[in-house]
DNA sequence: TTTTATTTTTAGATTAGTCTAAATTTTGTT
DNA sequence: AACAAAATTTAGACTAATCTAAAAATAAAA
């Protein structure tokens, strides 16, 4: 049994490995925790006595397979916590991950895969973000960011790189939802901001910062 | 901002309130809480400086508005967590209970509130107990134990008053779920037993212990 | 290859929550 | 009223998780 603190160490050095490379260095980790680097090295030794980690002094840490089990698992049950609040609670995208980073910490199997079953077997979270298999695995979606296309190529919007609810909520405003299709109409190279079109046939414009950071699928 | 350990012992102290007499005694949380007088005293100290409590000491404790309303919201998310795990994700009611001691922790208004409407603002949870509204208050639903019944009287299943899960799955066995019909037969002096018949038609005998721990409501 | 800067670990303290054992207060019984 | 029993509180110690400051190891730069 893990605390909550554990957890929730254990899902920020398997994403950091994601992201980054492995092994997982103790600043990264304090970065993400928002913690110190003393205190990182502390958990660090609790999580490989308990085998969760391979830890090597000043070399940094690799998930074993069972903390890899275990993270990938909170990420699960993150993402159906997420798809429940705006699928059958009416919730905004922009407002379940809080509430999800309590949620997911819930221990209970039944309570998941009954869970997963009520939802309809989600593969995707509400912002396009995979849902892992009850092993662990998911497959990669092919997407790219909306800054590499070309002027006349047509794309879906499938996810965020950015879940911030500032970056979410300006979306909304933009009409920019997931699964929104969108033309791009021409690159600004001033500012790197973007012209594209959407469905409704308006052209708006878009910054470079929601270029940089917004997932599409190319459709053509 | 309460700590879950926190949460728990104003639960506690409001049950024992509402069971026993007010002002709680150490000794009675120490019992519920499965722990020390110690323990107790100590938390009881922390509690009245965040005044939820009142506290003399050796006198025992009160709890505050301010505390009772913690309490009752967090009886009001428990029984509504219940009422999801039951209608929605198909559990039974002896099974619900260990879960939901763990999502009522989950601190979200917002949560609850929509969570209330999703289920359609029910008034009791699935062993009958009532779902305080959000100031904490409920009426009681005029009921009785069985054992109260006489030959030839009419009643419907309303509630228990033993929540152990041996008891509820004992209770579906017999076909004695919430809102089952019965009709009293007879009284066993010798045991106190009971026959009863269910709307099936069928007979059956009850035990003492059943006959003590299950309410009915009087419907003839 | 020294020297410097960065990263990581250790040492020592702090807080929440827990325990056992001992002291104190209250309650019950002669 | 005096004594015994029960309930409660205090004292002191322990663990998990955290911090700051200092020491040690590694990486980068001169
Ligand atoms: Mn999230
Ligand atoms: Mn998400
Ligand atoms: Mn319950
Ligand atoms: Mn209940």
């Amino acid at each position: 049994m893990l605390s909550i603190t554990e957890e929730n160490y254990l899902k920020a050095i398997f994403k950091i490995a994601e992201r980054d490379q492995s092994p997982v260095n103790t600043n990264a980790v304090a970065a993400s925790m928002q913690t110190t680097a003393a205190s990182v090295t502390d958990m660090i030794k609790r999580l490989s006595e308990k085998e969760l980690l391979d830890y090597e002094k000043y070399k940094g840490v690799l998930l074993t397979e069972k903390g890899r089990k275990l993270a990938t698992n909170l990420i699960r049950r993150h993402r159906l916590w997420e798809v429940f609040l705006t699928e059958k609670l009416g919730f905004s995208w922009d407002e379940v991950h809080e509430i999800a980073e309590e949620l997911e910490h819930i221990n209970s199997d039944q309570l998941i895969d009954r869970m997963d079953t009520f939802l309809g077997y989600p593969r995707f979270d509400p912002h396009g973000d995979p849902i892992p298999d009850a092993d662990g695995y998911w497959t990669r979606r092919p997407q790219v960011l909306l800054g590499t296309l070309l002027p006349g190529q047509l794309g879906v919007v499938t996810g965020v790189d950015d879940h911030t609810s500032a970056f979410l909520q300006y979306l909304n405003q933009l009409g920019l939802g997931l699964g929104e299709n969108i033309e791009v109409i021409n690159r600004v190279l001033y500012d790197n901001s973007m012209i594209i079109k959407l469905k409704d046939g308006k052209s708006i414009a878009v910054s470079d910062k929601v270029v940089q950071h917004l997932f599409v699928k190319i459709s053509a």
